[in-house]
DNA sequence: ATAAAATCGTTTGGGTACAAACTATCTCAC
DNA sequence: GTGAGATAGTTTGTACCCAAACGATTTTAT
């Protein structure tokens, strides 16, 4: 854990903040533990697989995106990765000029813009993937077995509990 | 789900991609979803509970650990927060000129800085809280409750998997 | 046919986010 | 006591990150 601080300390410290209102703790527990979590393993994968490849989080999932279902429009990239069509901008504006994707106007649709790897972008993923799916291996290994077929799956509700509105980011 | 492609479609591209490696694809749909569950819990509540009160995810994580455990070091908020002490001291310098909260050198050792909630970013707490916790109930509860109580621990799994430095950040 | 509405990607503006360098302060060995 | 090392917080530099505004293109309604 992160803090220094323990869950039952700070139950205690909050419920005589708001004493006479109801608190869901286990909410709480649950919310705090998401953000600690998808925090320290993506800090850890920066650090151990992305950094030694001068990647950031963000230009890897944008990599392996368009690695997968090249060629790919920008709208499903940013969908697909969970972030903005203005994140994504930027982030792909740097990528190319790194040589590792391209982007090109399509010819069926002017509004959109088509994107693929570069045979660089290609070796790149090609020999970087299986390390980062390792070090993912390597981070599930520690839930208890018997919990981790269930982990996919919980994380799934959560997902489907705030995504009422898949409008345009 | 955020993304357009199923599990199952996107397991047998990537599997295309790398044929012959091995891979662990149950590894992957668990770091997957983690990072989907924690962006879209995190977008939900900035649009819902934090943006009517200009708030940031950040900002609002800061005004909470300091509600809660003021007066408090400046380290401690950044170890409870989980992120560095960097990121910390802007988004310190905003709630400071907003008259959210204060900082104050500590007088038995000049390195450290103390911090306390204003007047105001005591009530702006006491009336956003409720609000925020009411929101993580509604997304936890989403999770079937035979599950609910293994959640917590799931993430604190991971958490545990990639922490052995609590180093400086 | 054509104007209004919708869609897509980019740009803008403000706010994070972190590593590394920096200043100030404290601790500990000697 | 005093200087080397450790520690706390800030600043700097670079890179995200998103909402909103924007310009270009396509679709829809008439």
């Amino acid at each position: 854990m992160a803090g220094e601080f323990t869950l039952t300390e700070t139950e205690s410290a909050v419920a005589q903040k708001l004493d006479g209102l109801v608190l869901d703790f286990e909410a709480m527990a649950v919310a705090s533990n998401l953000f600690r979590a998808a925090n320290a393993v993506r800090n850890h994968m920066e650090r151990t697989v992305l950094a030694p490849h001068d990647l950031t989080w963000t230009a890897f999932v944008v990599l392996w995106v368009v690695w997968i279902w090249e060629p790919i429009e920008t709208r499903t990239i940013a969908a697909e990765g969970g972030f903005s069509k203005a994140t994504l901008s930027g982030v792909m504006t740097t990528l190319e000029g790194r040589d590792l994707l391209t982007r090109e106007k399509s010819t069926t649709d002017g509004r959109l813009v088509m994107v693929r790897l570069t045979p660089r972008g290609r070796r790149l993923m090609k020999k970087l993937f299986p390390k980062f799916n390792a070090e993912e291996k390597n981070v599930v290994s520690q839930i208890p077995k018997k919990q981790r077929g269930e982990a996919a799956d919980i994380l799934r509700s959560i997902c489907l509990a705030v995504t009422p509105e898949p409008k345009d980011r």
